[in-house]
RNA sequence: GGGCGGAUAGCUCAGUUGGAAGAGCAACUGGUUUACACCCAGUAGGUCGCAGGUUCGAGCCCUGCUUCGCCCA
């Protein structure tokens, strides 16, 4: 009875395979996603969270994409109309940064070289060719998005969003151009936003510098003393601050110190007293000479401030801290964030700008202009020490910000920038415009914070979603504005001049339709929104200067020309690239009107196609986000932003928070720190389902993941464990065998992880953490193998499950069990619970028990071996499916062998396997009370315990497992009868050749004895009697430990009154058990006696 | 400085509402009975970071401490 069929090769061959089943799919149309009748509740869309263009994926995307197509197989399987959108993002900074330094790198040139241009060119260059490598990742790891969907946050689809959210934005007010202090990278020459800077504490000086004062009158100070870490600066000061009322701060700096003296440990008594000794010092030393210049401060005293000879302001603001230093404080609004403040509070001060856009000093240096900030510092320290005003340099440790695009030192840098005003407005801002969804929120940021806390978004794990709202909460402005090249161009167009203003008519006549304006002048702003509203812009005249913006909805030559005649100049500025991330999950869909947008060629369609409904309408708002919990600020709240704002509704109901994961000494991996492996390494190595099933079984919720890596040295072979070996010439390469940790071998050669440097020798990366991946595989390969070989002729007959032996029942209520499980896991974002469930079932109850039963009835055939192969052929198809989200290639492909050896599976009503000619669009298994049997479990278990119990003491005795044993199980009378009526399921697994069971049943010389619960079991023939007794004299210890710990629980009043029923019930059978043991033991050891 | 998370077997990690400490890998012992040695059977290994507290009962709840990491300022 051999198949027609070829046996399966021995091992699983994942490349031949992978490559197979991906064409399959592909013919299939299986990713397809289109608008069809399937209500709303049927839909399933995942957005997925664009990688940039910078460079390829690693691990940690890896993680994400998995995820994602995780959650998207299995809805597509559940029945729902199942949408995953892939997509890049141009990532405005970061390319650009990296296309720049190969530039000097490779060329020795500036952007400034090739010019805005040429440099874009390039990038969309790089773009191309690293989208493409992205997209080969994403498909060689089994991605099953909608390739006809793909879209770049730059191609004519987004943009055309982008410029409608933009233009909407503006029409209502809320972008704003404004002086702010912001990150300057002065290698970049643009603007970072805060989450683009990283702190390092460096070490660094506290210079303390004299500032004269102008006339200083008799008995008063001549002059203050003022600490900086940042000398150079000096040159931008417009005043000196001292505390409006220095005692009161001394008090309640006193007060807040000996709070925290009371309640500091006996470890920081001693340092808390110091403090304060030293404060209450100060009430001595500096108070007097405080108040002296708070009141010099109020009488409108100034000081001279050096090296550049200006008169500055001594002020009073609570900025300074009399409590520290001199207690008075320099002041330099358009270098540091406090000191902005403090400018902001005391607007009369002014501030002054001493830097250029690339970092050297400016004409308000005076002599110090052209100077870098470097040079600038050491000059101006010893311009200042030459003239006596040097006090002190105190060593110290500097935090510096750093920019995380050029690595070079931030520099608070007063600018005009673009804003979105994120904060509550007066009248609030109308979100979900032209939609039926509409309605008023106090502000933008007020409206993604309501519906997180409404429940409208959930963000899994639940506690980020503290992390989601303190950081709106701050409800800070947005700066959109960034100095490059790369990006979408901010759509404004300016014009200031003073006197009269008009218009062209061309510009006129769009007004509220494709143009909308904003005019200041003498501080108050207007709002140009319709043909009225600039009717009156006649009246401006005389001599008054004023500014008006415009912003064009496009590029289209009638407006572009329009502005130009008009003396307009367009914005050199882009957008910040979150901009149209935060667009994203509309934007994709064709907003603001899918009937138009302009797709590429051969893109599925975005406009309504027939009577069927257009992709915005059916597919938003989507279903689930996944992504990493660094970009829950940066990108999660301004997509919910976007979508309430553009469409009304929050674009997707779930957040799925998943781990980082980092490398063996526990850093996140990065491509850029060098310690990134790239996925398609692992698939290569082990198969894209073994790496998929560890990423699964390590997500468990709660921790970053470690993935200790490895790579064998390309020169001698030798295995460097990369969290202990060197890096050579940079963070790319190691040095083999070279470790911090002391080791053996290695040749010495330096090599390179990530195949960036052409001319080293490559090594591939791997970790032995997707070792049990590709067991798995080979696991699941290998028992399909042997179905296939067994599975010739299955009935399709009805079956009820009373003609069904008992280990047909059990496996069948497993299966079932798993089922749940693995949905539950699933339904909680929890991978790993879900993919153990079903390897659980699959490898430690079909392969190691049932299978093993069912091959006496596979062998002898007849009506029992029919039964079992229709049992077995269920089984697998259950499996298979459940199996296919987590691990899709190796499923699928065994899913088309099992559909030509047995096409038709299921054993009647109860059971069904709804036949589908490919696996991913098959019917997802779902719970099935018909399939339970939970009476059945007990009896199962316990002929498992008895089987384990003779495998110990066989392999105690040291018996062979090819030697049959002979068997005694002593039960109680009411046990007796169905363990003999199953008697063959111990025979057959554990060698046993003969069993027998009685309740009066005593040991014989030789036998070794075991307790399984009530049962006793006796092997015959294998042991001294010596042995044996010591054996039950420990035994007995142990159960008598067992029986006084029960005895003293029940003994206890407190435990037995307060402790639930259940719980002291459990504990007197507990008891009881031990007491029977026990007993038996005595009774055993009295008779080898 | 504020917030969040981790510390459980040699390693990587689970541990649901408090009710006899778990898995995988590694180790050890035995095994090629025709699916699988990337396998099977079996064994050993833990003062759940430390100290208090609440409770009849704490890995889990509360307080403090030690230590590592992340985020924010």
């Amino acid at each position: 009875m051999t198949s027609q069929l070829s046996e399966l090769p021995k091992t699983y061959a994942p490349e031949t395979v992978e490559r197979q089943v991906a064409e399959l799919w592909l013919e299939k149309h299986a990713f397809d996603a289109n608008p069809d009748d399937r209500p709303r509740d049927r839909r399933y869309v995942i957005m997925m969270p664009l990688p940039n263009v910078t460079g390829a994926l690693h691990m940690g995307h890896a993680m994400d994409n998995v995820m994602q197509d995780l959650l998207t197989r299995w809805h597509r399987m559940a029945g729902d109309n199942t949408l995953w959108m892939p997509g890049t993002d141009h990532a405005g900074i970061a390319t650009q940064a990296v296309i720049e330094k190969r530039l000097k790198e490779f060329e020795g040139l500036t952007r400034h070289d090739v010019g805005r241009e040429g440099l874009i060119e390039r990038i969309w260059q790089w773009k191309d060719q690293y989208e493409k490598r992205i997209i080969s990742q994403q498909q060689v790891m089994g991605c099953s998005c909608d390739w006809r969907r793909h879209r770049f946050t730059m191609d004519a689809v987004c943009a055309r969003a982008v410029r409608h959210a933009f233009f909407r934005l503006f029409a209502d007010g809320l972008i704003f151009r404004g002086k702010r202090l912001v990150n300057w990278d002065v290698y970049l020459q643009t603007s970072v936003s805060d989450d683009e800077v990283y702190h390092e504490t460096v070490a660094g000086n506290f210079w303390h510098l004299r500032y004269p004062f102008k006339d200083p009158r008799p008995g008063e100070p001549d002059a203050v003393i003022v600490a900086t870490t940042r000398p150079e600066t000096m040159l931008g000061d417009t005043a000196v601050a001292v505390h409006p009322d220095p005692e009161a701060a001394l008090n309640s700096a006193e007060e807040k110190l000996r709070a925290e003296l009371a309640k500091a440990s006996a470890k920081e008594q001693a340092g808390k007293q110091a403090a304060l000794d030293a404060l209450i010092a100060r009430r001595e030393s500096h108070l007097p000479q405080l108040i002296a210049l708070r009141d010099m401060a109020r009488a409108g005293r100034t000081l001279r401030l050096p090296l550049v000879d200006r008169e500055i302001p001594l002020i009073c603001d609570v900025w300074a801290k009399p409590e520290l230093g001199s207690g008075c404080v320099k002041i330099t609004p358009a270098h540091d964030p406090n000191d902005y403040d403090v400018w902001q509070r005391n607007p009369e001060i002014g501030a002054i700008n001493i830097l250029n856009p690339d970092g050297t000093l400016n004409q308000h240096a005076g002599s110090y202009a052209g100077l870098s900030r470097e040079a600038a510092r050491q000059r101006v320290v010893e311009d200042l020490e030459q003239q006596g005003l040097l006090e002190a340099v105190e060593e110290r440790q500097v935090d510096i910000g750093h920019s995380d695009r050029s690595k070079t030192p931030i520099e608070p840098y007063l600018s005009d920038q673009w804003f979105v005003a994120m904060g509550d407005q007066p009248g609030g801002v109308l979100m979900g415009r032209d939609t039926a969804r509409s309605f008023t929120a106090a502000g933008l940021v007020q409206a993604a914070i309501d519906a997180v806390e409404e429940g409208r978004v959930k963000i899994h794990p639940a506690r980020y979603t503290k992390t989601y709202i303190d950081w709106l909460s701050e409800k800070r402005d947005w700066p959109i504005s960034r100095q490059l090249w790369w990006g979408h161009r901010i759509p404004v167009w300016r014009k200031t001049d003073s006197g009269a203003l008009e218009l062209p008519q061309a510009l006129t006549e769009q007004f509220g339709r494709r143009v909308v304006g904003r005019l200041e002048r003498h501080g108050t702003t207007t709002m140009l929104r319709t043909v009225e509203d600039i009717a009156h812009l006649a009246g401006i005249g005389g001599n008054e200067q004023w500014s008006l913006y415009l912003c064009p909805l496009d590029d289209e030559s009638d407006l572009v020309g329009a502005l130009e005649q008009g003396g307009f100049t367009a914005e050199q500025d882009v957008l910040d690239t979150w901009f149209s991330s935060a667009l994203w999950p509309f934007s994709t869909l064709g907003w603001p009107d899918p009937q138009t947008a302009a797709l590429n060629e051969g893109q599925a369609p975005t406009a309504a196609q027939g009577d069927r409904a257009d992709a915005l309408d059916y597919y938003y708002p989507g279903s689930c986000l996944v992504t990493g919990r660094d970009i829950i600020t940066l990108w999660v709240a301004r997509m919910v932003i976007a979508g309430l704002y553009a469409l009304g509704d929050v674009p997707f109901a779930d957040v799925f928070i998943h781990a980082n994961i980092q490398d063996g000494k526990g850093k996140r991996m990065s491509k850029s720190a060098g310690n990134g492996i790239d996925p398609v390494d692992i698939c290569n190595r082990y198969g894209t389902d073994a790496m998929r099933f560890v990423l699964c079984d390590m997500q468990t919720g709660s921790q970053d993941i470690r993935l200790p890596v490895t790579a064998d040295c390309p020169t001698c072979g030798y295995s460097n464990d990369l969290g202990t070996t060197e890096h050579g010439q940079t963070v790319f390469t190691y040095v083999c065998g070279k470790s911090s940790v002391k080791k053996k071998g290695g040749c010495g050669a330096e090599f390179d992880v990530l195949g960036t440097m052409a001319e080293m020798p490559a090594a591939q990366p791997y970790s032995e953490r997707f070792d049990i991946g590709r067991s798995f595989c080979t696991k699941l390969w290998n028992s399909a193998r042997f179905a296939f070989l067994n599975l010739d002729d299955v009935p399709d007959a009805a079956r009820t499950a009373e003609e069904l032996k008992l280990e047909d029942r059990w496996i069948l209520d497993g299966l079932d069990q798993a089922v749940r499980a693995v949905q539950q896991g699933l339904s909680d974002y929890n991978p790993s619970l879900a993919i153990n469930a079903a390897r659980e079932f699959f490898w430690s109850e079909l392969c190691d028990w049932y299978l093993e039963l069912i091959k006496p009835r596979l062998a002898a055939g007849g009506q029992s071996g029919a039964l079992a192969r229709q049992v077995l052929a269920f089984c697998l198809d259950q499996v298979l499916r459940l199996f296919h989200p987590f691990v899709p290639f190796i499923t699928e492909h065994l899913w088309q062998r099992l559909n030509a050896q047995v096409p038709v599976r299921g054993l009647g009503p109860w059971a069904q396997a709804p036949a589908s000619d490919v696996l991913i669009t098959a019917a997802w298994p779902v719970a099935n009370d018909a399939l339970a049997a939970p009476d059945l479990r007990a009896l199962f278990g316990e002929l498992q315990g008895v089987t384990r119990a003779v495998r110990e003491l066989r392999q105690r005795a040291g018996v062979s497992p090819r030697q049959a044993l002979k068997v005694t199980i002593k039960a109680p009378t009411a046990s007796c009868a169905r363990i003999s009526e199953h008697a063959d399921i111990v025979k057959r697994l554990a060698n046993v050749s003969e069993l027998i069971v009685d309740p009066n049943a005593e040991r014989t010389p030789g036998a070794a004895s075991r307790f399984v619960s009530d049962l006793q079991v006796f092997v015959h023939d294998v042991i001294d009697d010596e042995v044996e007794r010591n054996r039950l004299v420990t035994e007995l210890k142990k159960v008598e430990k067992e029986l006084a710990l029960c005895d003293k629980k029940l003994g206890n009043q407190a435990f037995v009154g307060k402790a639930p029923a259940e719980v002291v019930d459990e504990i007197r059978q507990r008891q009881q058990q031990y007491q029977v043991q026990k007993d038996e033991l005595l009774e055993g050891l009295e008779a080898l006696a």
